[in-house]
DNA sequence: AACCTGGCTTGTGAATTGCATAGTTAGGTG
DNA sequence: CACCTAACTATGCAATTCACAAGCCAGGTT
C-alpha cells in the first residue's frame, strides 16, 4: 500500500523527497490558510501586493512571506510593473502549475458554499457562453459520477 | 468585496460564524494534513479504525482525535459492527457532506500527481464503463474551461 | 471474577502558522 | 542631497498540529 509511506515520514520530514502521496504533497504547498487564500486571489485575477493584502485580509508580513514561498514553489512569478510617477513594483502572476490548481480551489469553494452556513460564494461563469462554471467529477466518457460509481486501485 | 471579511476575523476567531469565505470555511474543516488524509481514505472506502491508522500512517492518537472532529463536523458517522467472537467496534462512513468532498480530494490529488515529483498516484475509474475518472472545470454547457475563460463576480 | 485488547484519552515537546509590531530597504521624485 | 513609502524583514507571542508515550476504558471471552 504505497500511501502508507507518507506516514512513515515524520511530520518534520514532510519536505523530504520521499513523500509519495499526491494529496499530501499538494497540501504541503497550499495547505495553509494563507497559501490557499492567496492562490484563490491569484486565480481570480489579483496581481498587486496591496490587493492581495486587502482581499485576503492577511497581514503584510504573512502575504510577503507566503507569496515568496509560492514563487519558490513555482506556483507564481513576480513581474515588474511601473505606474507613472511611481517606483518599479512587482506583481504576481500564475505559472502553469499555479493555474492547474483551479479545479482544487473551485471545488474547495463549492464545498464550503454548499455546506458551511453563512458563506457568500462567488459566481463563476464561462466568458463566452455565460453558463455557470464549477468543478465536477466525471469519467473520460463524460459520465457525471457519484462516489459509489468510482473504483480505486 | 465580500471576501475581505474573512480577514477582518482574526485567526483565533476563525471558528466564528461570521466567516463568509467558502474556501476558508472548507479549510477550517479539512485543512489539516490529518483531516484530508482521513477523508481521502474514507472516500476510497476505508471503514475500520485500524485501517485508517495503517493507511494514513498517522498515530492512533491523531486518528482518534481527528475522526472525532470529522464526526462532529458531520463529514463522517460512526457505525457499530461486530466480527464473530470480538467486541462491538465502530467504523466510520461518509455523510452526504463528506461525499461532496470528492471533487476537492480528487483535484488536490491530481495536482500533486502532476506537479510533485516522485508521487505515486492512485488510478480511478468509472465502475460501469471503465474509463478513467478525474475532476474537471466546466460550464453548464459542458465546455471544458481554462482559467482565462472564466469570469468571476 | 480475571484477562485481553482495540480504541481511545492524556500529557509533553517540537514545529508551524499567523497576528501584531517595529524596523529596514530601495525605487522613485523634488 | 532629503524625503516618501511600498514592500518587505525581523521579532515575540499565542494557537494549532502531530509525534511519541503512558495510561485508561469497555466489550468481549474464559
Amino acid at each position: 500500500m504505497a500511501f502508507a509511506l507518507s506516514g512513515v515520514m515524520r511530520r518534520r520530514a514532510r519536505t523530504s523527497p520521499g513523500d509519495r502521496c499526491p494529496i499530501d504533497r499538494t497540501m504541503q504547498v497550499v495547505g495553509t490558510r494563507s497559501a490557499i487564500l492567496l492562490m484563490r486571489e491569484a486565480l481570480f485575477g489579483t496581481f498587486k501586493f496591496d490587493d492581495f493584502v486587502a482581499r485576503t485580509g492577511l497581514t503584510e508580513a504573512v502575504v510577503a512571506s507566503r507569496l515568496r514561498a509560492l514563487v519558490v514553489a513555482d506556483l507564481l512569478v513576480r513581474e515588474p510593473y511601473q505606474e507613472p510617477g511611481q517606483r518599479t513594483r512587482h506583481g504576481y502572476t500564475l505559472t502553469d502549475s499555479g493555474r492547474d490548481l483551479m479545479p482544487a480551489v473551485l471545488s474547495l469553494g463549492q464545498w464550503g458554499a454548499k455546506h458551511a452556513p453563512g458563506t457568500i460564494a462567488r459566481q463563476f461563469s464561462h466568458a463566452d457562453c455565460g453558463e455557470p462554471v464549477r468543478a465536477v467529477v466525471e469519467c473520460a466518457a463524460h459520465h457525471r459520477l457519484a462516489v459509489e460509481e468510482i473504483t480505486v486501485e
